[in-house]
DNA sequence: AAGAAACGCAACCGCGGAGGG
DNA sequence: ACCCTCCGCGGTTGCGTTTCT
């Protein structure tokens, strides 16, 4: 059975690309277009294998790439599509004009992880401490927001095996239940957790099948505003604002 | 100032699916 | 039906840079 080796380590050039390497891809690509990656590589007479190449171009040379840092709005657009979607990355990427999969998924294994896991130490910590340790500036939070801050917690922790089970992979592993903590309201009793967790769940499913199943980018921005709208109740509107930018 | 630790990101690896011969 | 190649994806690694001690 075995795979062949995607290349040969002799006589081809491995580790970080040269800036005349760029140049010969590029022009390459500007001529030829994006196809073929391995006949990309010989033709343009690199020492690097097709899939190098592609890499390189995707994740770098594309003219449409945006640089620079991930706004407010993209990093709370990227949390809850990976809420949506787990760790299809290409999928949230093609979500963000100019963002690559493969920063996104940099994006999120440093930066928001981080950020995911410490919010939920210091929901935690503001949680769970005893009554008497809470500092004045929380003491103004009642004790039915508590309550519910714990419920959601266990709620979450809950429904995450059910979504384990459907999802088939660890895609969802820690970052769904941390990303309740950031993004829904826990400390807001406006709305039944339990409805918000079992909505979750069943429309975690149709998102999936229908993006699965190729659903248009319209339709797909439609979906987001519904499932914000109706299911989560936990948008801060700044995305929604973004949202709307993609929407036709 | 220097070494250690943490961080960020480009690049690589290995797998699975699609499609052609 | 089978094999092979190509492509795309997610996971992981390596290394340069930055921050901390």
């Amino acid at each position: 059975m075995g795979r062949r080796p995607r290349c040969t380590k002799e006589e081809m050039n491995n580790g970080p690309w040269t800036a005349e390497e760029d140049k010969m891809l590029t022009d390459y690509i500007k001529i030829h277009g994006e196809r073929k990656w391995c006949n990309v590589a010989r033709k343009a007479g690199l020492k690097r294998c097709g899939n190098s190449c592609r890499l390189r171009w995707l994740n770098y040379l594309r003219p449409d790439i945006k640089r620079g840092n991930i706004s407010p709005d993209e990093e709370d657009l990227i949390i809850r599509l990976h809420r949506l979607l787990g760790n299809r990355w290409s999928l949230i990427a093609g979500r963000l004009p100019g963002r690559t999969d493969n920063e996104i998924k940099n994006y999120w294994n440093t930066v928001l992880r981080r950020k995911l896991i410490n919010g939920k130490q210091h929901m935690q910590n503001t949680i769970l401490r005893p009554s008497n340790e809470i500092t004045s500036s929380t003491t103004s939070v009642s004790n039915g927001a508590k309550t519910n801050a714990v419920k959601c917690k266990k709620i979450f922790e809950t429904s995450q095996t059910h979504e384990l089970e459907t999802f088939g992979s660890n895609a969802l592993e820690e970052p769904s239940k941390e990303v309740c903590f950031v993004n829904d309201n826990v400390l807001n009793e406006s709305k039944s957790t339990e409805d918000c967790s079992q909505n979750f769940s069943s429309s975690f499913n149709y998102m999936d099948e229908l993006l699965m199943s190729g659903v248009s980018g319209s339709d797909f921005w439609k979906l987001c505003m519904f499932y914000d709208n109706t299911v989560a109740g936990c948008n801060n509107g700044s995305t929604n604002d973004l949202l709307d930018k993609h929407l036709p």
